[in-house]
DNA sequence: GGAAAAGCATACGGTAGCGTATGGAAAACA
DNA sequence: TGTTTTCCATACGCTACCGTATGCTTTTCC
């Protein structure tokens, strides 16, 4: 009621949102808010992806949004495409130095995971989980990528000497077991956590 | 505008919501607040477990809800707590029975986990945990079952002869594969799923 | 430098959900 | 039977979203 802009008379207002900084005052493209997205999505999940809450964290209005993007749905796939994107390239780019000892890549596959460092890919990977629980679409993503890893540890396993039968089991228990740690709440459970870790990635890959 | 409720003359519209059909007309207590509300929660996840869609899932409207809640957060609460005494429960129960071949009975945890007419348990679980990542009370809660559990089968392990360590590292393997395991989308991987499982829990139990 | 297009702000209508207030019906109790 | 107490419906205000409409500014291109 009071906030009417009293267009003709009034003290010109800010007209825009300054950049309070130094921002280099970029402007965004649709790489820019799947980036952003990206980043919210680690943190909060699907659900937490909302538009308003995106622009505030990119310094604009969803005027903004919609202007890269038809609707919501139109960013989650694009989040969704890049994830797959993302990962296929770096399943590829594990494969292509597949020409070491096996066991030790799939001693390094196993620590990447594990890694602290790594620990927002593995946000974003529990989420988009969570998310193939209730859509179809990305739990056709998820199930494609899975089936990608899967297949690449196979043959690192196959190289190690087992047989395909052998070597599908080893892969799937990998992978099972690095995203279930991820998933699990066991930092009291010994003071020696690296010792355990280890010999868990022992019994995954030796013989 | 053209719906209020013309106190004083109108024809008495019908006063409540009738039910439909035989329905027992049972009133609605907090426990069974919370069993409608794991139902929801199972299949949508906290964001999904909102008040107003759970009173129709219940029959009624929230007016009822708030009767026998302070707010939303206390049937969160509620929630997670008939979850732990559930898990708390049945492995207390798995501990019982300690007292065939420990490594049958490993078997036999995995084979639960991995059952298919667990879909529901585990879809809390998955719940349960994604909950986790943005909830400290269900943090908690989560890492409170899981050394329980952790516990548990860590003591089946030494049973089964072996060292403290070993047995920790197997027990955190197991739970861990099965979460993840139920994670994962690798039904195409392999047309004898069975026997590649059966390898895993081979892997995960014998020496 | 002026027109067109791109990029964004603002305002609006609409839905869903939370929590409160209040009253009506049903059951328990006296 | 009349009165509490229990249990629930309805109505309300409020906030957080989504998506649209419309205009203002900045850039681009002639």
């Amino acid at each position: 009621m009071e906030n009417k802009p009293v267009k003709s008379t009034a003290i010109k207002p800010p007209t825009r949102a300054r950049r309070t900084g130094a921002e280099p005052r970029t402007q965004l493209d649709p790489t820019a808010w799947v980036d952003a997205a990206i980043d919210v999505f680690a943190r909060e999940g699907v659900t937490g992806l909302r538009v308003e809450v995106l622009a505030k964290h990119c310094g604009v209005t969803k005027g903004s949004f919609y202007w890269h993007f038809k609707d919501r749905q139109a960013l989650l796939d694009a989040v969704l495409a890049r994830w797959k994107e993302g990962r296929i390239r770096d399943i590829e780019k594990t494969t292509a130095m597949m020409q070491g000892d096996p066991r030790d890549q799939l001693h390094y596959v196993i620590e990447v995971y594990g890694a602290n460092r790594n620990r927002k890919g593995m946000s974003i990977e529990l989420a988009v989980r969570d998310w193939a629980r209730h859509d179809a679409k990305a739990a056709a993503v998820v199930e494609e990528v899975d089936l990608y890893r899967l297949e690449c540890t196979r043959k690192l396993f196959v190289n190690a000497g087992m047989s395909d039968a052998e070597a599908k089991s080893r892969s799937l228990l990998l992978y099972a077991c690095v995203f279930g740690l991820s998933l699990m709440h066991y930092t009291h459970f010994d003071d020696n956590l690296s010792d355990l870790k280890q010999r868990i990635a022992e019994r995954i890959v030796s013989s």
